[in-house]
DNA sequence: TGAAATTGTTTAACTAGGTAAATAAAAAGA
DNA sequence: TCTTTTTATTTACCTAGTTAAACAATTTCA
């Protein structure tokens, strides 16, 4: 087994675990916030259009929006075309926003001080050209 | 938001689904495999040895293996420290193994395929460099 | 020695991903 | 037009990670 991957997965679970050690003073769990800052960067969205743009099943985001709903930081509305559901922030997740994010960028530093810039970037690269 | 994070957890995502495709044809999921691929090498261990290892909390590998022991893969006995469980492959498991390495070894090879030697060293520097 | 602390495993309940299949609305085509 | 196909979302159920708490066996130590 290539160590490569055996270092990426354990690499993997570290940075979620970090992430909702991060995000728990708010109340929120890693899937949670990358909804509410993809919506807060490209305003109200559909359910396909998030998960299509997440990458990740459409049954995931269905099942977290519903509850960032129940948090009152999500609100859904019907659209156009009647079939699909429109999902904005509400009034509280605009406010909680910055402090969230705050955070995150703090946390988000931590985890690269590590590297130069010019290594991030590097990395970047290396991440993209391993998919191809 | 850091784009590199973001990356990270796209390819993380498209790995897994792609590790998991390549297992599909035994009837193995990603974790499954892990612990047999660890019991391969290691001979027989405990729980807390697997979880200890794999970086992972003890009732993951619980629920796990008794999956695998489910599937007659892996079988439990009582340790001579009675609170512990010691965890081996069964002779099908064995005579299983090498197929699944094999495909397995084509799927990484694949999966690097764009990255050079180096290129792999290098990623594999990284990713250590960047949890501190 | 016997009470207290630690260790190994398990159970329960949560988030987070996946597939398969159902349903309702819209679009396409004969 | 009306039947068929496609699209958007949801429901149900699976793997896989987490924390919290329970339990039994072992170790520690007063």
């Amino acid at each position: 087994m290539n160590p490569l991957f055996h270092m990426f997965f354990q690499q993997y679970r570290f940075l979620v675990n970090r992430l909702n050690d991060t995000l728990k003073e708010f109340g929120l769990y890693n899937s949670q916030w990358t909804i509410l800052f993809l919506l807060h960067q490209e305003g109200p969205m559909s359910l396909t259009s998030i998960w299509k743009y997440l990458n990740v099943e459409a049954p995931t985001i269905t099942r977290t929006v519903a509850r960032l709903e129940k948090l009152g930081l999500v609100e859904r509305q019907q659209g156009d075309d009647r079939r699909e559901k429109i999902v904005s922030l509400t009034p509280e997740a605009i406010e909680l926003f910055p402090k969230v994010e705050n955070s995150i960028m703090t946390f988000e530093e931590k985890m690269v001080s590590n590297l130069t810039g010019e290594e991030q970037e590097q990395l970047a690269m290396l991440l993209k050209k391993m998919k191809g």
